[in-house]
DNA sequence: CCACGGCGTTGATAAGGGTCAATGGGAAAC
DNA sequence: GTTTCCCATTGACCCTTATCAACGCCGTGG
């Protein structure tokens, strides 16, 4: 089913959060709505998201879009975590954000993506026809402030992670990534572990670095003690103010 | 009057947008409103805004606020350079943004400035206390679609910037931001040449480079024929696909 | 007119991280 | 169980850029 190559990678991401399969699709009762914001908090938006609203399901290294692409869909990530990035002639790749469910893909932007958007994991996400959609901003009362504290928050990210790329080296950037994702998974709830869903190239693709560097980090902060890695996508942090330091944000 | 250090760049800056001084200031007036929107698309909202406005000269150098402040106060630049910077705690310095005669300052920002902003040279800006502000975004139509669109920018600017620091060498950061700049003043106008009104120093810290690796750049540009500089504060592209190849964006 | 100080440039050296190459480890396929 | 392949780790070396230092330019103030 799915391909050998893909096995490594844990098919449940971001604890497990996963729609079951098969189901009719309702925005109603969509995970996207304890996460963020959808079609729960008014039931006439809802209906109006039911109508057109579809959802697919990606694997692993699946292209979402393409920078080149017309943008003509919303998308809601509901299971697995995607990466947007920017790709320069030479193959050079730079990852601009990771997405994780709940979060919002393709909201911020002009007739054209301004990014691509490839699976990180293999996952589901809903697809809004971006016309109809950006009519019910208006219609729905609110509807248009939320997006708008969203993209305020998805600048915040983006200059948090100017600084980290302008400014801090290896170490403070890898520290600061595990910062990131734990900040990210104890919103939901407190975890002793991160997950690290995407790959060493992913990481380094995000944080300015090669996959060696980001390697020999983690294997300097495991010998450091600030943190154990119990497998390769699995990190556990023991010294939390340590770490903090180490990434001196 | 302008203390000594400043005295080397010049004082009109952005082609010389400048407003007269000392004269009573009038929203419908205003320069932003050709640079950008503010009062001047509705009468009404106009004339709350220049109820609520205070206008405040800055001189360089000068703290507008810092990343510690509560975000009681919403701007619009009208003159001069602003730079929006983020201070780690040993002193180092990543700049931001760049904010030029138009542009607004701090309208996505939850309660705190998510960084400081710093006067790159002398100006003036218009100030709104935030509450009554936002109270008209939605109260005008249009209002807080344009704040969106414009929100929706900083952000494709700044995931620009994230490409530039995570994946591009000095030179082609160098490049890359003198065609930024180009482009901007391309967008009022065709200009020959591109005028640098910030310090080597700014230019570093908005790059993630060094002021001698910025000078040496520069140098090597102007070696290499694709650009001249008839002084330091000024350049002029002479190969302009030279210089997009070199960018490599 | 000269001295001073801020800013920019240039040079020599060092270090952090990239590059290239080899090795290791684990899940799936047989 | 064994092979295979992908991904992660580790090592050796090199290159880009940071660091440290000197110099130069120029406007201001004495």
């Amino acid at each position: 089913m799915s391909s050998r190559s893909f096995s490594r990678i844990p098919k449940c991401h971001f604890r497990g959060i996963r729609l079951p399969e098969g189901q009719p699709h309702q925005c109603s009762e969509c995970i996207a709505n304890e996460l963020n914001y959808c079609g729960a908090v008014d039931a006439a938006l809802g209906t109006q998201l039911q109508a057109m609203v579809t959802r697919t399901h990606f694997e692993r290294g699946q292209t979402l879009f393409t920078q080149e692409d017309t943008a003509d869909c919303v998308f809601v990530l509901v299971a697995g975590v995607v990466a947007c990035l920017h790709y320069l002639a030479d193959g050079r790749r730079q990852i601009i954000a990771f997405l994780f469910p709940g979060d919002y893909i393709g909201i911020a932007t002009g007739s054209r993506y301004s990014y691509s958007a490839e699976a990180v994991t293999e996952g589901e996400c809903c697809r809004f026809p971006r016309e109809p959609f950006e009519k019910l901003l208006s219609e729905f009362d609110g509807f248009e402030r939320h997006f708008f504290q969203e993209v305020s928050n998805e600048l915040a990210e983006s200059q948090k992670h100017v600084l980290i790329l302008g400014r801090k080296n290896a170490t403070e950037r890898v520290a600061s990534f595990l910062l990131m994702l734990n900040e990210r998974e104890n919103r939901y709830g407190t975890h002793d572990d991160i997950e690290l869903p995407m790959m060493r190239v992913d990481i380094a693709d995000y944080l300015g670095l090669t996959i060696e560097t980001v390697s020999r980090t983690l294997t300097d902060l495991r010998n450091r003690g600030v943190i154990a890695a119990p497998n390769a996508h699995v990190v556990r942090i023991l010294d939390h103010e340590g770490l903090r330091d180490i990434a001196s944000s």
